[in-house]
DNA sequence: AAACTTAGTGTAAAATATACACTTTGAGAA
DNA sequence: TTCTCAAAGTGTATATTTTACACTAAGTTT
């Protein structure tokens, strides 16, 4: 097996990685790779890595994560947030981690620092495809991640801490929904990530009172019980800089 | 005049930048450098910049940004907290700093991705001394900061949103203090940085409440008035990760 | 001793959060 | 056709917190 390792206008010592959350309407689920199939390596390798990549020389961090996103998964034009830095010096030590460097890096020893973003999908969206790159590409259940490549677990730690914050004080809860939901989805799904059972008539009332939903005339269609009337987001101006009264729940 | 351009074990991509804030008992301050006098250049350029220097090719992130700030300003063991990584194409761009890159950078033109830190310190512990290295750092009022080198007029935007939220959210007011101080002090430190003027009745009550301050036996002395008790922060563990409902202010 | 300044405390009213429970309505089974 | 089930959707009384405002206390200076 052929392996071409890319060294044109590659800056060997800055990566991204990115950790893409979606909500299929029970379980929170990530974004992950299975990194040998990923390169088409002939290797005993099953872990799961986070989808990232060095970035070129002459490219935005933030495109590089777009492009990351794009040719592993075929997402494109996500809503993108960073997380941070991350550069340990023993981010890439772990044996396996090495094997898989020395096979696809040009300079597999190079210390690198990656930068973690996150992003949130409407997860029916981008349904995986059972062909090409895809076959590499799961959504994995938040809590059944295991232990994932180089230091991906610390960048997913750091990541689910962002979304609590963010699901807590900003609207973006709806980017993990469609464009229309019951409401009850809505409140499912801020019981899942936050890891509670907030009181559903307090929530209702509450996340009514934002002025983030707007009712529409449709219902939903095939439940066996009386259908829920369907909301959208609104889009309007969203600052919390410095209103730190308010609150999403 | 010579200039020893560091080549040594040196990574020239990576940087770290630092947002030290103090507060003087009436004003936010930021730990500015003025960047010739650092470097003993001889050039027409009194811009000023944050505390910063590239990392060490073997030196964990967290280190560098330690010795970055007890190099340039004898400022030791300082609770330091990740801003994010600042990579844009042109952050290194403007005519001045190319200048300076030119005399001091043994790779002028590599692209440089630097990571933003914020400390707060109780300016007291570090005023600085009219000798040596501190001939060129100030604590400038951040109401008159203007323009900074490179792209560290964003860096302080993040840290500033930061501080703010921080204030709000997490015990970290009390670090711009001496060890006691009065409550009116820290009344006026969070309507200084949250600019804003907040009921100092319900602020004292709530402060109060928390339950991290302790009162103390001593007193204010020397002022022209009814001297206040003084306080004292308490350590103790705080995690508000999954308690959303915690609030300073 | 009076005036001044900031320290320190009280409280009523408004707003919000909490804890529960009941009614409604469509789907599907009997 | 009616009954049952499941989730939708709404009401409210109580506790708690926030807000707004004002007064008293105690050192210092005049």
């Amino acid at each position: 097996m052929e392996v071409t390792k890319k060294t044109n206008n590659i800056n060997p010592t800055v990566s991204v990685d990115c950790v893409v959350f979606g909500f299929d309407g029970s379980d929170l689920k990530v974004l992950l790779v299975q990194r040998d199939l990923r390169d088409n390596l002939d290797i005993d390798d099953d872990t799961m890595v986070l989808p990232g990549d060095l970035i070129f020389e002459d490219e935005e961090i933030l495109d590089a994560t777009s492009r990351v996103l794009l040719d592993l998964t075929g997402i494109d034009n996500l809503f993108l947030e960073q997380i941070g830095a991350f550069g340990n010096l023993d981010r890439l030590s772990k044996d396996k981690d090495k094997i898989w460097l020395d096979l696809v890096r040009p300079t597999p020893d190079s210390r690198v620092i990656t930068i973690g973003y996150f992003a949130l999908v409407n997860i029916k969206n981008y349904t995986i495809k059972p062909a090409g790159f895809a076959k590499h590409v799961i959504w994995k259940d938040f809590n059944e991640v295991g232990e994932l490549g180089f230091d991906h677990n610390d960048i997913l730690s750091a990541a689910i801490i962002k979304l609590r914050n963010k699901l807590y004080h900003e609207p973006v809860g709806f980017k993990l929904l469609p464009k229309q939901f019951p409401l009850n989805h809505l409140y499912t799904l801020y019981n899942t990530i936050l890891n509670s059972k907030l009181d559903r008539r307090n929530f209702l009332r509450r996340i009514l009172k934002t002025g983030f939903l707007k009712e529409t005339d449709n219902f939903q269609k095939g439940v066996p019980h009386k259908p829920a009337r369907l909301y959208t987001f609104v889009e309007k101006k969203f600052t919390n800089d410095n209103n730190q009264k308010f609150k999403f729940y």
